[in-house]
DNA sequence: AGCAAAATCGCAAACGTTTCCGACTATTTT
DNA sequence: AAAATAGTCGGAAACGTTTGCGATTTTGCT
C-alpha cells in the first residue's frame, strides 16, 4: 500500500529528486542520459506520479466537477460519458456528483466540489433556479451549464436550439397535413419556455391554432407523463398529433394511450424531444428531435478548458443544432 | 479565484492556524468559546477546506475511483448512481472513468486512479479478462469487483446470483406451460456461464431439452441481439419460449420478431436479464429477472469503505438474489 | 496560598511534488 | 591560457493542512 516516491528514486538513481522531477517533466535543463536512465528506473520501480502532490505545488488538480440532478437518467449519463471522454482525453478526470432531488443538495455538492479545488465545475442544473442557488460559487471556479437554456443571463452555457428544434418540429407536422396540434408539457424552465415558443411561432407562421396541455410537475417523468395524459385523454381528442415537450413525457402519453385504446399514430400521431436511447427502441420507434449530446458534451468541456488554460473571462453562450429525427409515431394525414 | 486558507482566518482571529484547525476538526483540545468564534468566522470569510491539502497529509483522499466500461448504458448509470449516493453519504467523492471498449483504456484509467491517490476502486470489468489485465494494481489499492461474478478467483466483488436468476427463471416458464425452451446469449464471462448453468439446471431438473443459440460477439447490445435474432428466426421455430441472457439482446430479438412478424408473446414468450430500465417501458413490457441494482452497488461501497477504513483483508463474495418480474412477454400455454 | 493537574494554545515537522536560483563542470571564444 | 558561456545538477522554498509536543495559562484541591 506505500507507494514510491520521487525521494525513493532520487536515492536508488544517485541524484536529488529536483532531477528526477526534470527527468520526468521532459524539463530541457538536464542530460539526456541521465534522463532515460532515470526514466527507465522510474517504471522499474513502478513509480507514478502523486497527483495530490503535484496539485498541491502547481494550484491545478486537472479535475472537473461534474454535476447531474442523477447520472441514472439516459439524457445525462449520455452526456457524462461523452464529457469524460472528452475531458480525459485532454488529461482532466472528473468528479462526478448527483445533485438529487433538492436545491439544498444541489448547493452541498457544488461546495464539496470547491472543496475539492477542481479546476472547474460542469453542471447540468436540475432547476431554473439553480444559477440562483450556486451564483455565490461560479465566481470562484470556471463554471459552464450544460443542456439548460439560460438565455442572456451571465453565464457561460451550451444548449440546443430548444425553440429551433419545436419549430421545425411543428413543420412537420403540419407538412404531414396537421392542422391541430396539441403541446403538451411544462413550460416552467427556460428551456421549455423557449421548446413552447417554438412551436408557437410555427402555429403563427401556419396560422394554426396554438393549444396547451401543461404539466404541473417540475420533474419530468414517463410517471407523470403518463399521469397527465390519463388526465389529458378523459376529454374529447379534438387535435391529431401531439408534440411532447420531451421524451419522457411522450413515452407517457404512449402508455397511457394504449391502456385506453387510443392508437398511436392512427388515432393521434406523436413527436417527442430530446431523443434519449429509449426512443430507438422496438415498438416505441417515436419520432422525436434530436439534442447533439455527443456535440455539447464536448462543447462545454472545451468550454470549460479555455477558461481554466487560458483564463477566458466573459460568458459565451453556445447553441447547437437540433435535427428532426423521423420515425414512426406520425402518420401523414390523407 | 483564490481562496482563502487557514493562515487567513487564524491571522484574523488572533490565533495560530494549528488552533483554527482544530476549531474546525472538532478537537476537543480546544476552549468552547474561541471554537465558535472561529467557526463562526469562518463561514463568515467563506472558508473551505482544501482537500488536496489535508490528503497531502492524512495520507487518505476519501476518494473512490468508479470505472464502468460506459456510463452511458443503463444498466451501469444505475449501479453509479446508487454508488455515488451511498458513498457520499459517507464521506467519498467518485472519480468516474469509461473504461472504454478496449483493455488498454481500462488499464490506463486504473493506472490514474492509483497516481490520483483514490482510497479505494470500484469497477464494473469490461471482459472476463479484467481480472487479469488490472491485476497488477488490485493489491496496491483495495479493490472490489461490481456486477461480474469471479467465482472463487482472489478478488472481493459483489454480485447477482446469475445462476439462481436463469433457473427461476426458466422454472416459471415451465410452469406456464413451455417445454421447449431456447437460451439466447453468450457464455464467454464467467456470469454468462453462471447465467446458463442455471438454465441447464432448471431443464435438468424439470426433463427439458437444452438449446442454445449462442452469440459470438463478445458485447451486447441490443444491435447484436437484433442481428443474431434474424439469423435465429431464418430458421424453423421449434421452440415456445426464448429466455435472453440479457435485456438488451431481448430487446434485439423484439426488434427481429417484430420486422419479421413474429408475435411475442402470441408465437414466442420472451424473458430478459437485468431488468433494465427500458423492459418497464409501454409496449415493450418485458418479462425479465431483477439485479438488484441498488443492493448491489451499496453493498459494494460498503465493502470497499471496510477495506479502506479497517483495513480488511481476506476476499468477501457477496451474492444478492435476483428476482423475477413478471411482465407481458410471456404466455401461459393452454 | 501554594502546588499539582488540567485545559488551552503555539511551534514546527511532515506529506510529495515543482521550480527558482545558485553552484559546479565542460565547452567554446577571444 | 584565461574568461565567458552553455549545460547539468542540487539545495531549498513553497503549496495548505494535521498533529505531536512543549509552553503557557487556568482550574481545582488541600
Amino acid at each position: 500500500m506505500k507507494s514510491v516516491t520521487l525521494k525513493d528514486v532520487a536515492k536508488a538513481a544517485g541524484v536529488s529528486y529536483a532531477t528526477v522531477s526534470r527527468a520526468l517533466s521532459g524539463s530541457p535543463q538536464i542530460g539526456s542520459e541521465t534522463r532515460e536512465r532515470i526514466i527507465k528506473l522510474c517504471d522499474e520501480m513502478g513509480y507514478t506520479t502523486n497527483y495530490v502532490a503535484r496539485s498541491m505545488v502547481m494550484k491545478k488538480t486537472d479535475l472537473i466537477g461534474l454535476v447531474v440532478p442523477s447520472i441514472d437518467n439516459q439524457f445525462m449519463s449520455e452526456l457524462a460519458y461523452y464529457a469524460e471522454m472528452s475531458a480525459r482525453a485532454h488529461g482532466y478526470n472528473i468528479m462526478l456528483c448527483n445533485s438529487g432531488p433538492d436545491l439544498k443538495q444541489e448547493k452541498t455538492v457544488v461546495k464539496l466540489l470547491l472543496g475539492r479545488q477542481v479546476d472547474g465545475i460542469l453542471i447540468v442544473p436540475q432547476s431554473p433556479k439553480t444559477y440562483e442557488n450556486i451564483r455565490a460559487y461560479t465566481d470562484q471556479v470556471p463554471t459552464v451549464f450544460l443542456s439548460e437554456n439560460l438565455r442572456d443571463q451571465p453565464q457561460s452555457y451550451v444548449a440546443a436550439d430548444n425553440s429551433r428544434g419545436t419549430y421545425v418540429g411543428t413543420k412537420y407536422l403540419y407538412e404531414l397535413g396537421h392542422r391541430d396540434i396539441l403541446y403538451f408539457g411544462r413550460r416552467h424552465t427556460t428551456t421549455h419556455q423557449l421548446r413552447a415558443e417554438g412551436y408557437m411561432r410555427a402555429c403563427q407562421e401556419l396560422g394554426l391554432r396554438q393549444r396547451f396541455f401543461n404539466s404541473e410537475f417540475s420533474r419530468s417523468s414517463v410517471d407523470n407523463g403518463y399521469q397527465m395524459a390519463k388526465d389529458l385523454f378523459a376529454n374529447p381528442i379534438d387535435y391529431t398529433a401531439i408534440f411532447a415537450s420531451t421524451d419522457s413525457n411522450a413515452l407517457g402519453i404512449l402508455k397511457a394511450a394504449d391502456e385506453l385504446g387510443i392508437d398511436i399514430p392512427g388515432r393521434v400521431s406523436l413527436i417527442g424531444f430530446d431523443n434519449i436511447r429509449s426512443t430507438d427502441l422496438p415498438r416505441i420507434n417515436l419520432t422525436t428531435i434530436d439534442q447533439p449530446k455527443r456535440e455539447m458534451a464536448v462543447q462545454a468541456v472545451d468550454m470549460l478548458r479555455d477558461k481554466i488554460e487560458n483564463g477566458t473571462q466573459g460568458y459565451v453562450h453556445q447553441i447547437l443544432m437540433p435535427s428532426l429525427i423521423k420515425r414512426g409515431t406520425c402518420r401523414a394525414l390523407v
